[in-house]
DNA sequence: GATCAGATAGTAACCGCTTGCTATGGTCGA
DNA sequence: TCGACCATAGCAAGCGGTTACTATCTGATC
């Protein structure tokens, strides 16, 4: 094998060119040891004359834990996801933290080895973001990571899920999907909706079920009796919001509206009704979940309950490097409605068909 | 079943479990020396049996290059990034590679300096995405990095934007913004537009500038004579879009049709169209660039160059570790028209205003 | 002038893994 | 039976920093 002509610059090299030992030099890297002025400068001129970057891998086995984080999503292009990681990427560069990101396409197996991956290059910090899969052998093998992490001085953050069993060491910063859901159905209802037609995301997903759970209690408090009928439960996407909401109306939407469980199932939903001539709200009221970019570019703009994700993954960030005792290690973070235009009062007529 | 010592498991320990050397055990967990089966058989049953996670960064150290690639991208959520940083994280997934994230803001000393953590951290490759500035200093110090990068045998890889100077070490991949511009507007001056507004990123980005190409180039070939009136340079995004439409309406827009330089400047033509109450594209005419989800959200759906985005990432993340030799270096990938609903002939009457 | 504390700098033992080189035991052909 | 060869496994020197501990040099104190 042929070795590279010339290696990087190292610590040593630096050192040699400014006359002092390798020592010194690491500690007016570090900047955590007194070191005289003249000699300060003495180093410094030499690093940036030879351009010395310095190893992080170096510095990581030596200090037995790395100045990086890792974010783990289902899918880095859905904007759910982008907004929790930009909110993570930016608060981890603003502590000097680099960011790993890694994406499960929703596998929770692929999950598992991707935090194994992580621990493997000893970031301070796991961040899972997302929903959580309601699983007993997935949830007792990602329990024993969390211990594995925490032995080794890491964290494993929950992002928008809910904790592991009591006693696991987690972290974990959410927001209220099942007060926000409560909220949007109360919204409808207090237009007048009786009958609302849920479409949602995988089942045994915890961003699913509490969003579901929320608009049962709000169905429930209003005395609106409960229909198993109006629920489906399939993923998260504007593929699964288009599929059902046209199925649905071939047969006959016997609903005034429907509770997207996330903005890209209400675009899908949008879709079927506009394809079907449906008009929103007028003969079908619409509202999401998570306010993203695309609440407000769809006609009529989208009601929907608004979730601080940058926000969340600044936090996020945060609990990867925090100091125990320092932060409060199970946030939450409050979710808000936001009123657009896409609901109006119950038409009066029988089931809506294409 | 794996119980955790208190600190992390090393591969000492699992010798120690095995009752073999750290050299056979690193040996069978690399796979590249012969092992004999009874051997690695115990190594494997150690390993697993302590939940043993290999380290990466001492790994990295005594290999001298880390399993990790960097990407430097403008902004996370931005549709254009994420697809890219899709195709990187995928295909660098599937190369075992981990990858690291970190996004400029569009700040050119910030990505200098992103290059250089990048570099900290031993990273085999790094993607940088986008257009790139047009300065000269910039393009300098960037060519100082490559070269560095590839001293310590790692690649600068360029994706969508173009090589720096002659002679310095990069790989790229990237697609025809000229040829494309060149494209969509000729499909605009088919359809009998001859005064079109162009609307697009900040000057001295390469994406720009070349999109401006193709588009003069297209204009000059059908003989319409070029009025610098028509070009708006600002910002690639919703924000500019919509300012400066909102601008020239008000004014009134001696222009038939407006080439949004990506589809998110086109959304922000949209809603100043709406706004105004000019209806698209009966009296607007509106083209983008790059094909992200909202085109096809947008009513109507926009006609705009569709590029492999993340099939570009894929490339690139490649090129972060292809042998020399091995792959096309300097590949470009193909971009064509996807023609929807927003072109229509032009109206005949005069400025259009709010 | 000797002593001592404070400020700096150096020494060297790791951190956990890789790998060139060496050692060992068994198999074979002569 | 002996040396040549294989196939395997172990040894130990790094990889490039960090940091506990030690050494040196000052000026201050008595």
């Amino acid at each position: 094998m042929p070795s590279s002509p010339s290696a990087g610059v190292t610590l040593a090299d630096v050192a040699a060119a400014a006359g002092v030992s390798t020592a010194t030099v690491s500690r007016v890297l570090s900047g955590n040891y007194p070191v005289a002025v003249r000699t300060r400068a003495r180093v410094t001129a030499a690093v940036d004359e030879l351009g010395y970057v310095m190893n992080a891998n170096a510095r990581a086995l030596a200090r037995s834990r790395a100045s990086t984080i890792g974010i783990v999503v289902e899918d880095v292009v859905e904007p759910f996801f982008g907004y929790i990681a930009r909110g993570v990427e930016r608060r981890a560069a603003e502590l000097g933290l680099a960011c790993l990101i890694m994406a499960s396409r929703g596998s929770k197996e692929r999950e598992l080895e991707l935090v194994d991956l992580l621990r493997a290059h000893r970031a301070g910090g796991v961040i899972l973001v997302g929903g959580s899969a309601d699983d007993r052998g997935y949830r007792t093998k990602m329990a024993q990571r969390a211990r594995a992490l925490a032995d080794e001085g890491g964290h494993l953050v929950l992002c928008g899920r809910p904790p592991l069993s009591d006693g696991v060491p987690t972290r974990s910063v959410s927001y209220d999907n099942e007060g926000g859901a409560f909220a949007i159905t109360s919204h409808l209802l207090a237009h007048g909706h009786r009958r609302i037609a849920y479409v949602g995301g995988p089942d045994r997903l915890s961003t699913h079920t509490f969003r579901l759970a929320g608009h049962r209690r709000a169905l429930e408090q209003h005395g609106v009796v409960w229909d198993d009928d109006l629920v489906h439960v399939g993923q998260f996407g504007a593929e699964f919001g288009h599929a059902t909401l046209t199925a649905l109306l071939r047969e006959g939407l016997d609903a005034t509206a429907v509770f997207a469980a996330n903005d890209a199932v209400a675009v899908g939903v949008y879709e079927a009704a506009e394809e079907a001539g449906i008009s929103i709200p007028g003969d079908l009221s619409v509202v999401g979940y998570d306010d993203v970019p695309v609440a407000t570019q769809l006609r009529p703009r989208l009601s929907t309950v608004s979730v601080p994700l940058e926000e969340l993954g600044r936090r996020a960030a945060e609990l990867c490097v925090a100091e125990p005792g320092t932060l409060d290690t199970d946030a939450t973070v409050g979710t808000h409605l936001v009123l657009r235009d896409s609901v109006a009062a119950p038409r009066t007529t029988g089931p809506l068909r294409a």
